[in-house]
DNA sequence: CGGAAAATTTGTAACGATATAGATGAGGCT
DNA sequence: AGCCTCATCTATATCGTTACAAATTTTCCG
């Protein structure tokens, strides 16, 4: 600290001195307005939740200073006083690297909190850790006022916990439970069977779909489309074997590449990624196939990647920002208070 | 609610009562642990802060009971109390949509966050408002102990501020300003002289650079480190001219497509992002142009993607979970305390 | 064994908000 | 005037934690 700043703090006034801490200008509490409106902090207080006890000349008063000095509720005491946290928890897998997946939710999330006093906040889940325990600790410790995560299973756990609890939540795709819960899905059954249908009518006569791991329920459903087409269609099939939509690249390429090279090869590929995509199009490339003609393909795309893919694909778009703005007001809708559970669901059409 | 379940309500008994609430058990406190031992809260609080004035004894007794019942301080008195918030604030701008660029960073920095007490929080900035403006809430308000940003500018705004007001931060590329301060960049100069380098000895005459928008410095370290390059070799050059790395992929492939339709063309480009070079390759193809003869290409990698994709690219790779994990970990060290600055930068080798 | 020093523990207040119950004053009624 | 009602505003306690000052117990010494 210099001499100068020595001499300017000795300098400082009354008005200044509150003002030292942050540099900004002392951060307004209820206090402060009570100060400059002659009233006390409870009438503040009330005023500013627009209590109808307090005169309605009062309040606008009262609004017009706390807006004039830009007061802004302490989150922290409101959380302490009323156990409310005005958090969203957001449950990530880092695993879920593939491709902007998260990025994309997350936009949409931010998009629907905007305006509201929700903070989101992103809780990792580390592989080491069983899945339920982030969960289990953001609601026993009241951690959030309401949990969104992914991946959901046809028994999910997560689910059960929250639902036991009435904890809001809200889960990117469904369980097979009896119980109702509010989720958000894509319609992963009319994607396999509509992704399977147009290779079929480009001409293919043997398909293989790039499932995800089994146990999630989007699996079932991609896998339950998929058999619809085929067996609608009579024609030839199969799953990927040891490789699922959350394999390493490489190792997708590898196992696509060896199936490639053996008799019977399936000559449509569904994908319900864009990465395993683009393993199918490197395997076709370093076996000399040509696409759309020896091998064809349907991908689901999520962003603006396939644009830019040559030769062109045909994709069948999911709407992932869509996915995490309706998570978003589902969650604060259900938070606000009780509601049909139907009115928490919905399923994003193919 | 079925039959059952008030049934089940109307038998709980007393010790149920108090954890009827959570459902998980009541959350403990400090005076849950202060009953359990019969020491004073005040005792308790010290003796988890590990306080020599403490019996050791006490001490151990303490922090065994509190492992115990699973006693976790609960953040919103301790934010109140102490004005830490035991938060880190992500500024994220929605539209850094560039395939999974935030997720990589977020994966690093809940990894780099992990095991301590500390929370990521995901701050849009919207950009209908200036980019300051997040960053100054979060510091008027005491929103979070530290800031995290991104796309650094020559002479940013959000960087004056936060120095002048000693506010613990760290951004993702460097200013230009006289004073030094907190940064994890990637070496863009030594990634666009590498790739021009790697182009000309590849056998292009003309090289094309896609630079991102000149606002951010990293466009210049990009573009200096081309000029050095072009001008050791002395060959021809240019830079993309009405596209930046933030237009839309269509229109740089718009852009792309039409350039390679004229005389004097480029046959060598350098790509700061994953989209761009996915652009150069579609426009090359849509032209019948061969990758490796008549168009040459390096490309910035920042996912597996490139793996996959055919022809093989040549790519260069900058790994943005490790700048996250960079700049979780020398953030949390500026929180800890003051430390020199040079100790808080920190450059990623190419 | 008295008494001071050292070791250990404790009470009180405060952070900023809000729920609850209570206070104040104006006006109306008999 | 006396009493009640209504409209408006206010005091108090509290959430869980920690800083500060103070109280208590133990230790040690002559």
């Amino acid at each position: 600290m210099s001499l100068e700043d020595l001499g300017d703090k000795g300098r400082r006034a009354k008005s200044e001195r509150a003002a030292a801490k942050s540099g900004v200008g002392a951060k307004p509490t209820l206090k402060t307005i009570a100060e400059l409106t002659g009233l006390a902090v409870t009438t503040v207080s009330h005023a500013l939740a627009d209590a109808p006890q307090i005169a309605l000349e009062t309040r606008q008063r009262v609004r017009k200073v706390a807006a004039d000095i830009g007061y802004l509720p302490d989150r922290a005491a409101q959380r302490l006083r009323t156990g409310r946290t005005n958090v969203i928890s957001l449950v990530l897998d880092p695993h879920e690297e593939i491709l902007g997946y998260a990025t994309s939710m997350i936009n949409g999330l931010t998009e629907a909190l905007r305006g509201t006093a929700y903070h989101l906040v992103i809780t990792p889940h580390f592989s080491d850790t069983p899945q339920i325990e982030p969960v289990r600790h953001i609601m026993r410790n009241r951690m959030a006022d309401g949990i969104v995560f992914t991946r959901t299973e046809p028994a999910d756990e997560r689910v059960k916990l929250l639902m036991e609890n009435n904890f809001p939540f809200i889960c990117h795709g469904r369980t097979e439970l009896a119980t109702a819960h509010p989720y958000v899905d894509y319609d992963n059954y009319s994607f396999a069977y509509q992704a399977a249908k147009k290779l079929i009518a480009a001409g293919a006569r043997k398909l293989s779909i790039i499932l995800p791991p089994e146990r999630f329920t989007f699996a079932h459903h991609l896998r339950h489309g998929f058999m619809t087409a085929v067996r609608e269609e009579g024609i030839g099939f199969e799953t990927a074997k040891g490789v699922t939509l959350d394999s390493k690249s490489d190792d997708i390429r590898d196992y696509l590449f060896h199936r490639m090279g053996e008799p019977e090869r399936p000559d449509g590929y569904i994908c319900g990624g864009e990465v395993s995509a683009l393993a199918v199009m490197a395997s076709a490339y370093d076996h000399r196939l040509e696409l759309g003609r020896d091998i064809r393909l349907v991908a689901k795309q999520t962003s603006g990647l396939f644009d830019q893919i040559r030769p062109r694909v045909e994709t069948i778009y999911e709407d992932l920002t869509e996915a995490g703005f309706l998570m978003g007001k589902l969650l604060l809708k259900r938070i606000a208070g009780p509601v049909p559970i139907q009115e928490l669901q919905a399923l994003q059409t193919v």
